[in-house]
Parts: C-alpha cells; structure tokens; sequence
DNA sequence: TGCCTTCATTGACCTCGATCAAAGAGTTGA
DNA sequence: TCAACTCTTTGATCGAGGTCAATGAAGGCA
C-alpha cells in the first residue's frame, strides 16, 4: 500500500541529503519507478543494464544464477538499503523478495549520471558501495575458508547484527529468508543448514521457534564457533 | 626505485581529474606515503583504521585472515588500482606484495574526507569500488557455488581479461602468484589446483612454461568449462 | 477443525576435494 | 655446473558435506 510520493520521499531523507541541489532532486523523481512485489518474486529487471534499487519496505534477496539452477545468493537487504544490481556479464544477477517488498528501481547509467556532480549524494553512494563491499568480503571468507558450522554460526551472528533484537535470553532473530535462502546464501544444501543448526541447539546456542524464529542464547560462545579472530 | 613526487603524480593523473581543486591536490600530496614492498611482504598497516593503498609498481594480493593460519585471498591487485583496505573487525586483512612493488598508502579517513567535497574524484572512487564490488560478487558465485574445475577455469579467464596478452596460438598468461596464492583464492588446496591444471593440460585447453606461465589454448572452451552462462 | 501442501528434519550412503606422503621440476647461489 | 633450496606434481587414503530418500512439523484454506 505504498505510494510513490511517500517512497520517494523516504528515499529522498535517506540519499538526497539537505541543500541538496533542486535540480536533481526532480531528475531523480522522474527516474524512479515504484514495484511492489510479492514472496519469492523477482523484479522485472532489464538484464543488460545495471540497476539501482532502493528497498523502501520489505527484505529482498540479490541472487546470482551460475548455469543449471545453481543459485548463489550474493546478498541480502533490508529496507533502507540500497542495492546495485550489475548488467549481466558472465552471470545473470536478480532481486528477488522474501516477503512483500515496495522498492523503488532506477537506470543505473542516468541514476550515476544525475548523481555526478552531487558530491553529499556521491558519499552516500559511495558509503554504500563501501558496506556491500565489506559485506562482499567478509562472504568471501567464509564461502572460500569455513566450515558448515562455521558458516551458520557466522550467518546468524550477521544477521544478528542487522536484524536482531535484544531479549532478556539472549538476542532474537525473525529471519524472513527460508532454509533453502541460507544454503543458498552460504554455499551448502538444506540439508547441511537444518544438521547444523540442529547441533546448535543441541549445544544449548540456540533455540529455534518455529521456522523463522533464532534465538541466540550465547552469542559470545556462538563467535567462537565463527571462526572469528579472538578479540584483539 | 620510484621516487615519491613520480608515484604521486601517476596517481594523481588517474584519479585526480583535470581542474580539481589544487588544495585537495595537495591536500591529499601531505597524506601520501609511498612503500616499497618485496616479494611476499606484507605492508605494514595500522589494523585498527581502514586504509587507502594506490599499486604504483607490482602486484599485490588483499588476504583476509581468518583464524589459525586459514587466509583467504579476497583479491588481487596490479599497478593502477586503488584498494580499499578495510579495518579489522571479526577478520583482520592485509595487502601483501606477489613480487616487488612500490605503493602510496593514505589514512582512511582523512583521505575521504579530503575527497569528500569534490565530485570528479568521488566518481573515481565510486567507479573503483564498484569495480571490486563487482569482482567480490563474481568470487562469491565461484566459491560460493563452483567446481573444482570450474574454479580454475574461471580464475584463469578472469586472469587473462586483466594480466593477458593476445599471442597466435592463443592468450598468455604470466601468472605473478604461486600456486598456494590461488588456492588461497579459491578456497582450494594447492595439490587440487595443480591436479586441475594438469586435466586442463591433458584436454589440450592449455599449456604450462615452467612456474608461472600459462598459455589459454582454447579461451571459448574455456567458458564452457568456468560455468558461465551461454552467451544469450 | 482438520486436510493438504510446503518446508524442515533425519537417516543412509557416496563423492569430491582435503590430507598425508613422496617424488620431481625450477630457481638460486657458490 | 652442481648443490640445495623451494615449489609443484602425483599418488593413496580419508572425511565433510552432498545426494537420495523418507518422515515429521507448520502454516494455509476449506
């Protein structure tokens, strides 16, 4: 039920910030295009330009498909991010949701274009292509270097972060992303995401509610299990 | 033997575009230290702020270390890049020459914010981090999702559209790291690097010369090889 | 409320790549 | 030119995680 004014807006409070040139505060109202679309829906997106996304409401997944129905999740974003979907190249990248999502698209080339000679916009692009990055890199590690174990416990410790709210038992997690999202997201099969968490909660780490709900009782303990670098 | 106002000036004519503030120009001229680094040396950085580093001379690897002595390469780099060093949080990260190379190093902070008002060099940084954000979310699909093989092929497709030249009988590689730096990259072990190259030798898609040569027979079977998508 | 579909869990077995071990090729320096 | 490294290749074995198959929740809808 959202509007575009009110999308735009909210977008605008985020990326375009005060004093912001007038001129491109329009330009960009007449790029942006509003779609709301629903779980496990992708966005309809012209593969062969890049495309920036913002996620005015909802949780989307950034997925890459390698040949045969091998699916990599690269990312996933949570309302308020921005997300820059790359052109096809030697893969093909989709935004798909995991929930209802209203998200706002624009063409990557005018987006960048109209962009340019904004520098408070430029550092807020550039602060964002920055965290994907860091975010990008630290997936790196664990895909090339972890093991399964590893990787839950750093998966939930990462969504902790974005996601998590304090209880008094520990933190509590509402993943909106399936079991398949996960494998799919750190490189294993559902089978190896369900063992592992099974073992999680066996340690007493963890007590699942349901299919969404985590809850971390241990998070100290769980970064030991993340193969994390013990606190310097 | 490059001397300081050489380096600068080199990085300055690729990311400093023409009539850009002279007092950012020197501005960012106080912030440049310029390190010459041997083969397999780290440089060393304050782990605790992120870092700039512009590649001079050389070629240099980006390892993420996770804990006891597992490092993941998360990129390599050569002269002309501009790699953003991030600070340590639950991995610690290093840039470490694969031979001898000669970098300008800038404090994170200070170095965006002196960039932070002018909108050409924004660009240019906004330009190289999408790069690597870019290459980051190709490595993800790669470890994330790939063969053995598959690896392999990839990192040498990948090489040769960045370090490659054209020759009759095909693209030649002269590969600046061991292969312990591309199992590092991979997420792989040397002994199965060197096994898949020496599949890719016996199908005739390739040719070894000694240590560090490799020359692509076949670049399009090659493709087929990395799990690309067909061309569409 | 209870069916019914979908998603998650558990079990049995197998495979790809890791590990351990040894031999072979490239470089470097005397 | 040879010796002594280091780096790479090859072989034998092992194990973590994948695959295949069946059972067991959860949530949606009549």
């Amino acid at each position: 039920m959202t509007n575009f004014d009110q999308a735009f807006d909210q977008f605008a409070s985020r990326y375009l910030p005060a004093g912001v040139n007038e001129a491109l505060h329009r330009q960009l109202f007449g790029l942006a295009r509003l779609i709301e679309i629903e779980r496990e829906q992708s966005l309809p997106l012209d593969e062969s330009a890049e495309q920036f996304v913002y996620l005015v409401e909802g949780a989307t997944k950034l997925v890459a498909h390698a040949s045969q129905s091998r699916d990599q999740i690269v990312a996933f974003h949570f309302a308020g991010d921005v997300i820059s979907v790359p052109a096809r190249v030697h893969h093909s990248y989709s935004v798909c949701a995991l929930r209802k999502s209203a998200i706002l698209t624009f063409p990557g080339d005018r987006f960048l274009e109209a962009a340019s000679g904004e520098p408070a916009m430029l550092g807020k692009l550039l602060d964002a292509s920055r965290t994907s990055l860091l975010r990008c890199r630290e997936k790196t590690i664990t895909l090339g270097r972890k093991s399964a174990a590893e990787r839950i416990a750093t998966f939930l410790l990462t969504m902790a972060e974005r996601i998590g709210s304090e209880v008094e038992t520990g933190v509590h997690l509402d993943l909106p992303m399936s079991r398949r999202d996960i494998a799919d997201s750190l490189g294993l099969t559902i089978e190896t995401v369900s063992r592992q968490l099974t073992l999680l909660r066996e340690s007493k780490l963890i007590e699942t509610l349901g299919r969404s709900g985590v809850l971390l009782l241990d998070p100290a303990r769980l970064e030991d299990c993340a193969g994390y670098l013990r606190a310097a």
